[in-house]
DNA sequence: CAGCAATTGAGTCTTACCTCA
DNA sequence: CCTGAGGTAAGACTCAATTGC
């Protein structure tokens, strides 16, 4: 033995015995099965002179009771670390050597770090987690705008270059072939599109009406799948676009399309 | 010399499989 | 043939103890 001598390995005589008779009522207890006898244990371990048959009997002390257990998880509630006294204490109280103490809570400690790192993770995975998700969220908001952003660009451009009336045709996307050669039929923003995104506000995006009551009018220019269909791009989005309230610059509600703007009746063919 | 990390080895638990009445 | 009880082997797991630093 390298570090401790064999006598406070083994203890005294007095004390190995102790040890065997508590082994044996402890597998008793533990497994309800008959087992060897300690007297059996003794016997062996002192006609056997040997400090392997020692160590084999003594390798066979297992588990603890479940009185010094909870003692000392107690005492190391309230310290992980015994002083030396401290140590001696316990070993006398429960019967045990202090190097059994000492390995005790020395492999209690490496338990509860053990245990602790694997909070550590936990907490670090779900925070991760977390981040990754939202990370995902704003990156296809970010596409779903840059998308619409193209769309926007384009809708404010093209109809400029045909279009005198009011500055803008109201271009649809594909799916916008409504029948209408109504003449008279024209819109324009008041002002430019203009992305905002702060705090998951989301999109403001104004297409002010020419006026107010023409949203009936929108329906049945459009008809309602039309609008349906604006209203899904806004799907497309998370959390700033979701709602139709959102979603303004092209939900009819708002009076994009105002048809006091006439005029231009082909805009729907620039739409990209 | 005590503490730590890694490892060992015995005890315990769980599960699947087999035999038999 | 199906079923439940009992036995058991294998593997996983736990934990006291050992080893090397």
């Amino acid at each position: 033995m390298k570090k401790q001598s064999i006598e406070e390995m083994l203890g005294t005589e007095e004390e190995f015995l102790l040890d065997c008779s508590t082994t044996t009522t402890m597998e008793t207890r533990a497994t309800g099965l008959k087992v060897e006898s300690s007297s059996s244990i003794l016997e062996s371990s002192l006609n056997d002179t040997t400090m392997m048959v020692r160590k084999k009997n003594n390798k066979k002390k297992k588990r603890f009771s479940d009185e010094q257990i909870k003692s000392l998880e107690s005492m190391f509630e309230t310290e992980t670390k015994l002083e030396p006294k401290m140590k001696l204490l316990l070993a006398k109280e429960l019967g045990l050597q202090p190097r059994q103490v000492a390995i005790w809570f020395q492999n209690r400690r490496a338990r509860w770090k053990s245990k602790q790192l694997e909070r550590d993770y936990n907490i670090l995975k779900a925070s991760y987690d977390d981040l990754a998700s939202k990370f995902e969220n704003l990156e296809s908001e970010k596409q779903a705008l840059i998308k619409q952003l193209q769309r926007l660009s384009d809708l404010v451009g093209k109809p400029r270059e045909e279009s005198s009336c009011c500055g803008l045709g109201l271009a649809g996307n594909s799916s916008m072939d409504g029948d209408s050669d109504n003449g008279d039929t024209k819109y324009k923003f008041e002002k430019k599109p203009e992305l905002s995104v702060e705090g998951g506000d989301g999109l403001d995006f104004r297409l002010d009406p020419c006026s107010e009551d023409e949203h009936s009018k929108e329906l049945e220019y459009f008809g309602q799948d039309e609008e349906h269909d604006l209203m899904n791009i806004g799907e497309t989005t998370y959390g700033i676009l979701s709602s139709s309230e959102d979603w303004g610059g092209l939900d009819d509600s708002t009076g994009l399309f105002d048809q006091s703007c006439s005029g231009n009746s082909q805009w729907w063919e620039v739409w990209p």
